[in-house]
DNA sequence: TATTATCTGCGAAACGTTTCGCTTCTGGGT
DNA sequence: ACCCAGAAGCGAAACGTTTCGCAGATAATA
């Protein structure tokens, strides 16, 4: 029952048609006093146009949507996302689209959720670090809805937003040796994550290139999370042979090192260095603040936003781009002490 | 150019309404092998009902739409938000809606954003600790959008979800006093925010009734940021009247104490102690981990989905509720040694 | 004055569904 | 043999827009 465009015209005496230019400024013209007399009678009857029938008709939603990595109940908002997430918002307010935020990702269910984002709800998707053997991605694709994905590759035809984790873990490991550590652990992240196998294997190289002392029971697997970061590390710290430094594929398993390190009397960066990769906002909460591989995730969102923006509006095809990491020393990396 | 019930209905020789029948299964029969028939062409030409024109006719949309809090660049998708959010998600995930994301809250459009929350694309609206002044609600209200209310009151006519704040407060301060504090600052968030306001007031009460020293230059704006916490208490704790505890309003303010107080020399717990409000899963990543009053922000998410999606489907009146607080020791607090 | 543009405005189609009202057919019960 | 219930299926209305094709009136051009 809220006012339609029919009742403006039955009560102007006018026709839809006419009513619908002067709503919309076109796209024919109408007479300045018609346009008044429509508006004010819109504004008197508290008229606002339906979205859905209008995206009826014009095929478009002003919305775009949002597919989080599916499967993993923690990574639904973790503090990544939520950098991820906030760059997207606030670009998405700039560009005047709304963000339908896609929560059905049981994975046993994928073909419900493909069909689910892509049943004309949005005028295109962002895949936030989709998991490697997603099938969603191609699905949409081939359905023509427009999309561009983030933090993962997935084949040349989409336009991926990145870093190099190479260079992040080079970053970081350098960063490390050039203190004086060469006994390193690293703390790896999910291995059906892109991010999560490039670094686990950039790190084995730089190990060997670097010669580093990283025999295999230092390098443990932390699933990107908090807790299973705190449970791999305080193996390695409980055992008689410890490292002098961590490197942490993400800040979030930085913080379970932390916590493993405090639990068992080491005194970070006195005794063990940590670094952790994401720069995350929460990094700075830390105590000693984490030193990290700043990502770039703000920034990565707000291109890759901007990038499908401009294709769903003008057509202009989406560019891959990779950001470049950068170290953020703070206050949980030391030089080592003979 | 997506295959349409019209194209199905045409290759075989059907009515769009058999096929429509035959695809959602009512709300009238069709027999066995036709509806094989169709669902069998359906899948091949890979059919999927446009969701777009099936809320044109039903009305109804499966979507649910979170309004952040307005004004606020920092709280777009704060730690708070992210809790809140994890259970709003989960809980959309299991009754099997999508989440809509009101990105456009610019106070000085908020004429434009009433109607983009009321304009036929949600099902109902999930407003996250709105600003007191905020007209929004009203406005959605008057135009019948289903609606509740976190983290705030705004009248007897809304169904809000809540804590008791004064009971929150006077957790945190009692146990201050049980550890032998007396001499305590409080951190308060903005207020402009009902929780901002309120639990400064118990402060304030409490402070009197418990005979607590803490003079007006401790009791100082932190608005609910860590930035402005830590300044907040920086100026305190620089100054020659220091004092032996820290009450703060929000987790986030926390952080910011346990910054300015690292900064300047003083040991958490042995120095100072400090105490939080919300229990956030950030808190438990300091070091050390923060004590702080729980608000159970996932079960008030949670809560306030189901009882909005209730009166949707069922039109049951949403109910009023409010949550118990709940003391959380941890490390951050400890007896005074005099 | 005759001819063309330009301005007003209307009616109707279209977007892709759901669902109501009808008609026709089938089969079971008297 | 007759009646009636139920099954099967069709056509069309409806949801609320946008926009195209027309037509009539008015203004500008020759």
């Amino acid at each position: 029952m809220p006012t339609t465009i029919r009742d403006l015209a039955k009560q102007l005496n006018l026709s839809i048609s006419t009513v619908s230019y002067a709503l919309n400024d076109g796209p024919r013209s109408v007479p300045a006093e018609v346009k008044e007399k429509v508006l004010r009678l819109a504004k008197e009857l508290d008229y606002r146009p339906n979205r859905i029938a209008r995206s009826m008709v014009t095929g478009r939603t002003f919305t775009i949507g949002v597919v989080p990595s599916d499967q993993f109940e923690n990574f639904i908002l973790s503090p990544f996302i939520l950098d991820c997430m906030n760059g997207i918002i606030n670009e998405c307010e700039k560009l005047n689209y709304d963000l339908l935020l896609f929560t059905r990702f049981s994975a046993n269910e994928e073909l419900k959720v493909a069909d689910s984002i892509s049943d004309g709800r949005v005028d295109g998707l962002i895949f936030l670090a989709p998991l490697l053997g997603s099938k969603l991605i191609e699905i949409a694709h081939r359905r023509g809805v427009p999309l561009v994905i983030t933090h993962s590759h997935h084949g040349e035809q989409y336009a991926t937003y990145t870093t190099n984790n190479f260079d992040t873990v080079s970053i970081a490991v350098n960063h490390l040796v050039s203190l004086g550590h060469k006994r390193i652990a690293h703390v790896y992240g999910k291995q059906i994550l892109e991010d999560g196998i490039e670094r686990r294997k950039a790190f084995e190289k730089l190990a060997k290139e670097l010669q580093l002392t990283s025999p295999p029971e230092w390098q443990v697997p932390g699933y990107f999370t908090r807790e299973n970061g705190y449970e791999a590390s305080l193996n390695i710290l409980k055992s008689d042979n410890i490292p002098t430094a961590f490197f942490c594929s993400n800040d979030e398993m930085a913080v379970g090192v932390y916590q493993a390190a405090t639990e068992l009397g080491f005194k970070i960066p006195e005794d063990i260095s940590i670094v952790g990769v994401d720069n995350g906002t929460y990094g700075s909460f830390m105590n000693p603040q984490l030193t990290t591989v700043s990502q770039n995730l703000y920034g990565i969102a707000v291109e890759s936003v901007r990038q499908l923006s401009n294709y769903i509006e003008n057509g202009k095809e989406p560019i891959s781009q990779q950001f470049k990491s950068e170290l953020v020393v703070r206050g949980s990396t030391a030089a080592m002490v003979q």
